[in-house]
DNA sequence: TTGACACTTAAGTTTTAACTTAATAATCAT
DNA sequence: ATGATTATTAAGTTAAAACTTAAGTGTCAA
């Protein structure tokens, strides 16, 4: 099908390092060393992660003396919302018996009374 | 950081043909023929989403004859609606004044009264 | 104006993902 | 048994992603 675009939101949270850069930043604007230092990982390429980031519009930066301050940009996780949305009823649904199910396939057998 | 593992659901959600097929898979249970039949795209390449999907557990198969129906399985989606509603309170606080924000970055100048 | 700091950008490498065609497997109908 | 149907697995190609180190760009402090 069509190729994965950078832009796309799906793609921007489907690395785990992108998405703990989002988390980190729900305690407010961060410096992109700030955000580097949990990472066992190159500066460069945190700086890479917070350019997909951005083009996803997931978050925006400003100057502030050498720093650049990164922002939570909450929007375009909306979409992730309202795609995981279309799922909601099947979560009521079907689950107590999706959950029996999935137990007996892995053979994390029922306890019988 | 970490490589991207299979089983990742956020990695299996990030490909719009495997997003397609789960939506499909809405209506109830599909051969895998039937799932590929709106994609330009060979059936091997299918088959192998529905690979990446399987081994997410976003989805279950069952041989019907020389059919193989597949299932959806929400479940794992959970993971996903936990994450994001990580920002739900951001949807609330910030958005209107970070639309307008957006709306002025990207041009779309706002009518003036 | 020089040097340290906080980054980003460039360039190149390695890994992973996403496809393709060809071959194989299981089921069914004759 | 043979051949058609429905799909998977294998093998190989191409492209995209995720890193690395090295070089470059502003900012600040002395």
């Amino acid at each position: 099908m069509r190729p994965v675009q950078e832009s796309d939101v799906f793609h921007a949270i489907a690395h785990p390092a992108r998405r703990h850069i989002l988390l980190q930043l729900k305690a407010g604007e961060l410096a992109a060393g700030a955000l580097a230092e949990p990472f066992d990982m190159s500066l460069p390429a945190i700086s890479q992660h917070l350019r997909v980031l951005e083009e996803a519009e997931l978050v925006s930066v400003r100057r502030e003396g050498r720093s650049r301050l990164y922002r939570l940009e909450p929007k375009p996780l909306r979409e992730v919302v309202g795609w995981v949305d279309e799922f909601a009823k099947f979560f009521d649904e079907r689950l107590d018996a999706l959950g029996e199910y999935l137990d007996e396939k892995h053979g994390k057998r029922t306890r019988r009374r």
